[in-house]
DNA sequence: GTTTTCACG
DNA sequence: ACGTACGTGAAAACG
C-alpha cells in the first residue's frame, strides 16, 4: 500500500492508495467503521470536464473522513472498480464538494445512479454558497474547495488544483491535457486526491455550524439539494443536436464572417475584433467617436457601429445618414464569427456519441441564487430569430414546450414590498404596465404611456435612475422623470421597502436576508441594489419551486432547461397539450397574496420553432 | 490575467 | 448629500 502523510490543521492525516487484496480488506473495514461514525466524504478525479464525450475516463474515486483518505485507482481495472462500487453502495451518507459534477461522473461511468447518490449527499459547495454566495472577485470567500478550506479549516491548506497545474507544466502537459495525462502513480496527484476528501470531511461540520449560527433554515439547505439533483437530471438527459443543420449553419456563418472581413480589409482593418485598429480606421474616415469605455479607450461597440451604419440595434435601415460601409461590415462579420465560435462550434465540440449535448446546469450560480448554464451556455442563445436555437431538438417523437412566468419580477416586487394597488392589478388579471398607465394617465392611456411606465417599473426592479430608463425606452428624460414621480405616488410602498431593506442589511453587517432566507451580501457603495437582489432571488426561488412542482407532477424526465423565468421541456407530440397544462399548473401559485402565473407555448421538434419558423 | 464586446433573462 | 439599472457566460485581443 502506498501511503502519504500530511498536516491539516495541526493533525497528521494519512492518504492510503490500496494496491493488493489485503489493502482492499483494510479499506473495507475502515469504510465500515467510518460509515458507522457518520458521513463519508467522496470525490473523483477524471480526465476532464466533458463527462459525456467519447474517450472520457474516470481515473480515481476517493473516500475519506477527517483523518484518512483512500484513493481507489478506478482506471486500473475490475478489482479496483468493484471495490469502489461496493463502497458507493455501502455508504449511507456522503459529503461531496460540488456534488453535481461527481454525481454525473459516477452515474455515467461507475454505474452509481444519480437517483441513489443524490438523496444520500450533502454538498459542501451548496452550504458555502448559502453562507456567502459571492465569487472571490466580488469580495467573497468563493465556493472553491481551496479558498473555503483555507478560510474555515487551515490557512495553509494546499491549493490542490493550482499546484497540480504547475506539475502538469513540468510534465509537458497543460491544464487541458494534465487531468487526463498525469501518471496515475504521481505522488502529488494521489496526495491531493486524498486531501480533497479530508478537507471536505472537515469543512462540512464547520459549514453546518455556521449555517445554524446564522439562522439559515435546514429546509432551505434541503431545498437547494433537491434543486441541484433536478439540475443534474437535466444535464444527464441533455438535448439532441441537429448535427447536419449545425454543419450547414457553420458553413454559412463562416462564409459570412469571411466575406465581411474581406470588406473591412478594404478599409484597412485587418482584424474586425481589434477595437483599437477599428477605432483608428473609423476616425481616419472622418467619423467622430465620442463614447469612451471604462478605461478611456474609444468605444466601438454594436450601438456605436449601428449608428454609424445607419442601422437600428435590430439591424433595420434608419435613413438618417449615409451608412458607413466599414461599420456595417464589421457588425456583420463579428456577429457571424461570434455565432459560429460560441454556438455552432461548441455544439459540435461538446456532443456525445449519440449526438446530444449535456450542459452543466449550475443550480446556484449568481449572488442572487440564479442558475446558470455552461458548456454550452444555452441560456444565452440569440432569441432575435430561430437560427441558433433551430440546432437543438426535442427528443425523438417529442416537441418543445416553453413555459414562462408572466412578469414574475414585478409580481415578486408587489408581493415583497406589499404594494397595495399593484397587487390589486395582478389580482384583477391585468397587464401591469397598462394597469399603471391607465391609473396614471386615465382611460385614454396610449401605447407610449405604457412603454414609459414599463420602463419606470423595470427601473424599480433594477434600481435604475431616470437617465438610464430614458435611454432604454427612448423616451425623453423629462417624460421619464414625470413617469418616475407618478410611479412613486401610485406605489409608495416600493420606496419604503427599499429604505427598510437597506436599513436591515446595514444592521446585519451589510447582508440582506431574503424572504426565503437567502443571505445576500450588499456592496457598500450600491446598497440600492437590494431591491433587485430581493426580487431576483425570490423570482429564482419561484423557478426552483416550479422545478420541484414539475417533478411532483411526474414531468421530471421532460425537463430540459431552466432559463430564469422559463422552463423548457420536451414532451411526446401526442401528450404535449396535457404536459403544457400541467407545467402551467406547476408554475402557478400564490406569493403573499399575489398570483404568480405562467403561460406555456407548444412548438415543433426544434427549439427554434418557438422563435419564428414552424419546424 | 484584464479589457472589451456581445449573447440572454 | 446625492444618485447609481441587476444578474450571468464566452470569445478574442492585448499586454
Amino acid at each position: 500500500m502506498q501511503t502519504y502523510r500530511h498536516a491539516v490543521a495541526g493533525d497528521t492525516v494519512t492518504v492510503h492508495v490500496p494496491q493488493t487484496r489485503e489493502d482492499f480488506t483494510r479499506f473495507s473495514s475502515w469504510l465500515a467503521r467510518a460509515n458507522r461514525r457518520g458521513p463519508v466524504a467522496l470525490d473523483t478525479e477524471t480526465s476532464g470536464l466533458d463527462i459525456y464525450s467519447p474517450g472520457y475516463r474516470l481515473r480515481t474515486v476517493q473516500f475519506g473522513d477527517e483523518r484518512d483518505a483512500w484513493v481507489i485507482h478506478w482506471e486500473r481495472g475490475p478489482a479496483f472498480q468493484s471495490a469502489a462500487r461496493a463502497a458507493l453502495r455501502r455508504v449511507d451518507r456522503f459529503q461531496i464538494h460540488n456534488a453535481p459534477f461527481d454525481w454525473a461522473v459516477l452515474d455515467e461511468h461507475a454505474g452509481a445512479p444519480l437517483e441513489v447518490l443524490a438523496p444520500r449527499t450533502t454538498d459542501t459547495r451548496l452550504k458555502a454558497g448559502l453562507l456567502d454566495p459571492r465569487q472571490p472577485q466580488e469580495g467573497g470567500i468563493g465556493t472553491g474547495l481551496k479558498p473555503l478550506s483555507a478560510h474555515y479549516v487551515d490557512p495553509s491548506a494546499p491549493d490542490t488544483q493550482g499546484d497540480l497545474t504547475q506539475i502538469f507544466r513540468s510534465l509537458g502537459l497543460t491544464t487541458a491535457t494534465g487531468w487526463a495525462g498525469i501518471p496515475l502513480d504521481h505522488p502529488t496527484y494521489n496526495l491531493y486526491a486524498g486531501l480533497d476528501v479530508i478537507l471536505t470531511a472537515r469543512l462540512d461540520p464547520i459549514l453546518t455550524r455556521e449555517l445554524d449560527r446564522l439562522g439559515v433554515r435546514p429546509e432551505l439547505v434541503q431545498y437547494e439539494h433537491e434543486i441541484a439533483r433536478i439540475c443534474t437530471h437535466m444535464q444527464r438527459a441533455g438535448m439532441v443536436v441537429d448535427e447536419s443543420y449545425v454543419q450547414e449553419l457553420r458553413a454559412n456563418l463562416t462564409y459570412e464572417e469571411q466575406h465581411y472581413a474581406d470588406v473591412a480589409r478594404r478599409y484597412g482593418v485587418e482584424n474586425v475584433n481589434s477595437t483599437r485598429t477599428l477605432a483608428e480606421a473609423l476616425v481616419g474616415m472622418g467619423e467622430r467617436l465620442t463614447e469612451r469605455t471604462g478605461s478611456g479607450a474609444l468605444k466601438v461597440d454594436k450601438a456605436v457601429l449601428s449608428a454609424l451604419a445607419d442601422l437600428s440595434l435590430q439591424g433595420e435601415r434608419l435613413n438618417g445618414r449615409t451608412p458607413n460601409p466599414l461599420a456595417e461590415a464589421v457588425i456583420r462579420s463579428k456577429r457571424a464569427g461570434k455565432w459560429r465560435a460560441s454556438y455552432a462550434d461548441t455544439f459540435l465540440e461538446v456532443m456525445d456519441a449519440g449526438g446530444r449535448c449535456h450542459p452543466f446546469v449550475h443550480s446556484m450560480a449568481a449572488r442572487t441564487g440564479r442558475m446558470s448554464v455552461t458548456r454550452p451556455a444555452l441560456q444565452t442563445l440569440p432569441s432575435s430569430d430561430q437560427m441558433i436555437r433551430r440546432a437543438l431538438l426535442a427528443d425523438p417523437g417529442h416537441v418543445m414546450i416553453s413555459c414562462d412566468f408572466s412578469a414574475v419580477e414585478m409580481r415578486v416586487l408587489a408581493a415583497l414590498a406589499d404594494v397595495r394597488r399593484m397587487r390589486e392589478g395582478f389580482l384583477a388579471g391585468e397587464d401591469i404596465h397598462w394597469f399603471t398607465a391607465r391609473l396614471v394617465r386615465g382611460a385614454g392611456a396610449t401605447e407610449s404611456d405604457r412603454k414609459v411606465m414599463k420602463g419606470a417599473g423595470f427601473s424599480k426592479v433594477y434600481g435604475g435612475g431616470v437617465r438610464t430608463a430614458a435611454r432604454q425606452t427612448g423616451a425623453s428624460e423629462e417624460a421619464m422623470a414625470r413617469a418616475f414621480a407618478e410611479y412613486d405616488r401610485l406605489y409608495p410602498e416600493i420606496k419604503r421597502a427599499s429604505r427598510r431593506w437597506q436599513r436591515e442589511a446595514y444592521e446585519s453587517g451589510m447582508v440582506f436576508v431574503s424572504a426565503t432566507g437567502r443571505r445576500l451580501p450588499l456592496d457598500r457603495d450600491r446598497t440600492y441594489a437590494v431591491v433587485n437582489y430581493a426580487c431576483q432571488s425570490v423570482a429564482r426561488d419561484c423557478l426552483g419551486q416550479a422545478l420541484l412542482n414539475i417533478e411532483e407532477a411526474g414531468l421530471l424526465d421532460m425537463l430540459k432547461l431552466p432559463i430564469h423565468d422559463e422552463a423548457l421541456l420536451s414532451a411526446p407530440r401526442e401528450d404535449a397539450a396535457d404536459a403544457a397544462r400541467a407545467v402551467e399548473k406547476a408554475m402557478t401559485f400564490d406569493l403573499y397574496g399575489v398570483p404568480i402565473t405562467a403561460e406555456a407555448e407548444i412548438g415543433g421538434r426544434s427549439w427554434g420553432s418557438l422563435y419564428g419558423a414552424d419546424y
